[in-house]
DNA sequence: CTTGACCTTGAACCCGGGTGCAAGGTCTAC
DNA sequence: GTAGACCTTGCACCCGGGTTCAAGGTCAAG
């Protein structure tokens, strides 16, 4: 299929998928007689893989490497390196799965900060809004702190 | 306390609170006679919750929406729109939170196609990772299978 | 009173990730 | 055979998010 076809399908637009090539992660397709791109589609499945990975938040570069790592000469050993490369990256969504759940909660207690405070007159417009810096309660100031001990 | 002090406790580098500063994330703090920055606890908090949201993926603009709307204006409607705003953080949150469960889970069953596939001499190169559209079995293709109709 | 570490500003620069444009070639339909 | 939709290349541009630089001001120690 031309590049047009290919780029709607996936959703992305043709200028992106020439640079996906140009920055080496889809392989240069097949061409027509006449210069075309031509794509396959395993061609599309690459393209579709690439693109998700990328809205998982993965840098072009990263997905370069989990792309690269079994296109690499040989497939014996790629497995292994493969299985640890996945390891890795499961390590890494775990976290930033934990980090948005932290963050969402933080959210949580600031709703409830809202619902507990009666809605204060004598609100800052300075918004304080306090995070602990390591795990902890989150203490978001809502109601004037400040005007505690001055 | 200064601008190096601050940026040290919440671990960024100075110019990046002066930038916040510019994009209006962190509104002026107070002087010093000599023109100094002059922090207190307020805007450390108030940097440290920046911080972390943008290490949670959140752009500056949305960092920025997250804050002003409680610095805007009036009290006792801001409680009601900031839990509307909450409300859609977190579903934000969920939708992210589940994409990367289900590119986990596509890791997981790359892995697992490569434990399953005796290690293929007959491997080909051009890395076909086969990715479903819409939810559904994640097909990898590890072993060939455009030679299985051809 | 000088030295060195810090601070100020504005403007320029950098990087990743694309997007757009110009100048030209191709293909299908009429 | 020509219009219009598509394709090619290369290069320049754009945006977000900072970082760096130059030219100076401040301050504490020696």
């Amino acid at each position: 299929m031309r590049i047009s076809e290919l780029a709607e399908r996936v959703g992305v637009a043709t200028s992106t998928v020439r640079y996906y090539e140009r920055i080496g992660l889809l392989s240069g397709p097949s061409r027509t007689s006449s210069g075309y791109r031509d794509y396959d589609e395993d061609d599309a499945a690459r393209l579709l893989f690439v693109t998700r990975a990328r809205r998982m938040g993965l840098s072009c570069e990263q997905v370069g490497s989990l792309l690269g790592i079994w296109a690499g000469t040989h497939c014996a050993n790629a497995a292994e390196r493969v299985g640890q490369l996945i390891d890795e990256k499961q390590a890494e969504i775990e976290e930033r799965i934990d980090e948005l759940r932290g963050f969402a909660a933080q959210l949580d207690s600031v709703r409830m900060a809202l619902r507990a405070a009666p809605p204060p007159d004598t609100c800052r417009t300075d918004l304080t809004c306090c995070v602990p810096e390591s795990p902890g309660p989150v203490v978001l100031d809502l109601v004037p702190r400040s005007r505690v001990s001055t």
